[in-house]
RNA sequence: GUGGCCGUAGCUCAGGUGGUUAGAGCGCCAGGUUGUGGCCCUGGAGGUCGGGGGUUCGAGUCCCCUCGGUCACCCCA
């Protein structure tokens, strides 16, 4: 126990944590192209927030939060996702005084969910995500839906698939929600337990039940798209025109309803089908009355997340991952401790100049430490002993050509500055 | 929260019908002449057989519980 992480979380090693590492920084490429501009929110906030926004009837609320009282017998939660957080700094700081659109990416705060493990979910993960604040034009959508698949492309990834619908606003959607009931009250008997309880909670829910028997019934039932009023029509017509001319291709998928109430009008998936039954890669949506329903002015917003561990996931999947070098340049060998001290000199020296060098810490004969420097790996062995601080020079030793040749302790530094940067 | 499969060294795995000191490969450490890596050879370290209980003269092997991994459902990144 003491030595087992906590079910569904990750340890990220070296090797891996590399490969996160130049991922991320794509991503702030990207976002920084895009004029997005980072925002870090605190890993928990007050549990009403969560419970506010994405509704009490979602799973997340009812029973996947990290709930607890802390010291003061405050109810805090840990974030189980993202957008809600920005809303709030986004009032509590005043950026809705400022130029509007405010668009803010997040990137390095982990989410957490009590949720049994599985392929590409975990208890707590990663997610980058984007919000665009205070604009309803169908090209602010566009564009955020083109940031995911401008990341992907950037990854070496074109052919991810993208799903579309547009669910309405407050005030289409009560008639959307009485035609599906209407749809599925005659065939209630036919459908499962989980359905019939969604058809009293959330009728939406029932399009994507995976039941064989209620596929059945999903085939003619009303899509949310016929029942748009004007203003979602418009909007979702112009979101299709805009994502066409910028070459995003995608379907529309009337049965895509996502998690969150909060979501109106746009909800959009990008999806890997080898990732098993999580196949989104990343998903999100409008949230037109997030901001008010905090007590904000009616502003308009949009925003997706896309779960790092499932993006490298498909890296690897597609044999896409970054390739990254770990490792130092220059392992400075000693034979004999009385030159140990002029080893560490060197080393900081080499430091100081950008190279990167290590030395052994383990009194190991010299054949070990050439085994150490070769699976380390280093490029180049510098061999100090007494005979070489006598001379004044040491044995420079190419290890991936087996050259090696006498350079002037004094000019060491120097040389292999340059031979780095021939590299 | 529910279900299927799984749980032996750091890693990948062997260990018929229960029976002496639990094995292999890889990895790790050391040695193979005097100060020189990658190949090869030799040796060494390393295992509460996930944990607990039970059956038995005796369990890694059988039974129960539990924890964990994995996949699926619910839902989601």
């Amino acid at each position: 126990m003491l030595t087992r992480r906590p079910r569904g979380t990750n340890d990220i090693l070296p090797d891996e944590a590399a490969r996160w590492q130049a991922v991320e920084e794509i991503i702030r490429g990207v976002c920084r192209d895009f004029g997005y501009g980072e925002i870090r929110t605190p890993v928990f906030e007050h549990t009403e927030l969560f419970q506010r926004t994405a509704g009490e009837s979602t799973d997340v609320v009812r029973k996947e939060m990290y709930t607890f009282q802390d010291r003061g017998g405050r109810s805090v939660t840990l974030r189980p996702e993202g957008t809600a957080p920005v809303v709030r700094a986004y009032l509590e700081n005043g950026l809705h005084a400022g130029p509007q659109p405010v668009k803010l990416y997040y990137l390095t705060t982990p989410m957490f969910r009590y949720e049994r493990p599985q392929a590409g979910r975990y208890r707590q993960h990663h997610q980058f995500g984007a919000e665009v604040l205070g604009s309803l034009d169908p090209a602010v959508d566009a564009e955020l839906i083109s940031l995911p698949i401008e990341l992907l492309r950037r990854l070496g990834i074109e052919d991810l698939g993208v799903r579309l619908n547009s669910i309405g606003c407050p005030n289409c959607r009560p008639g959307y929600v009485a035609a599906l009931r209407e749809h599925f009250r005659p065939r209630l008997d036919d459908l499962c337990a989980d359905c019939r309880t969604r058809f009293e909670l959330n009728p939406l829910r029932m399009l994507d039940c995976k039941n064989e028997g209620c596929r059945r019934h999903k085939e003619a039932a009303p899509r949310s798209v016929d029942y748009l009023c004007g203003e979602c029509a418009d909007h979702f017509q112009g979101l299709r025109t805009y994502l066409e001319t910028l070459g995003v291709r995608y379907t529309v998928e009337p049965t895509l309803v996502r998690g969150f109430d909060y979501y109106t009008k746009t909800v959009f998936e990008v999806f890997y089908t080898d990732l098993g039954a999580q196949d989104a890669v990343c998903g999100g949506g409008r949230y037109d009355g997030l901001v008010e329903e905090l007590g904000g002015k009616p502003t308009p917003g949009i925003g997706f997340g896309l779960g790092m561990e499932r993006l490298l996931y498909v890296l690897a999947d597609l044999g896409r991952l970054p390739q990254v070098e770990r490792g130092i340049t220059v392992f400075v060998a000693t034979a004999g401790d009385d030159v140990k001290p002029e080893a560490l000199r060197l080393v900081r020296d080499l430091r100081r100049a950008g190279i990167p060098a290590d030395v052994d810490y383990g009194g190991r004969s010299l054949k070990s430490q050439l085994k150490f420097a070769d699976r380390y790996p280093a490029r180049y062995v510098v061999i100090l002993g007494s005979d070489e601080l006598a001379r004044g020079s040491a044995p420079l030793r190419d290890l991936r050509t087996a050259e090696q040749r006498d350079v002037p302790l004094d000019r060491l530094v120097q040389e292999l500055a340059e031979l780095r940067a021939r590299d």
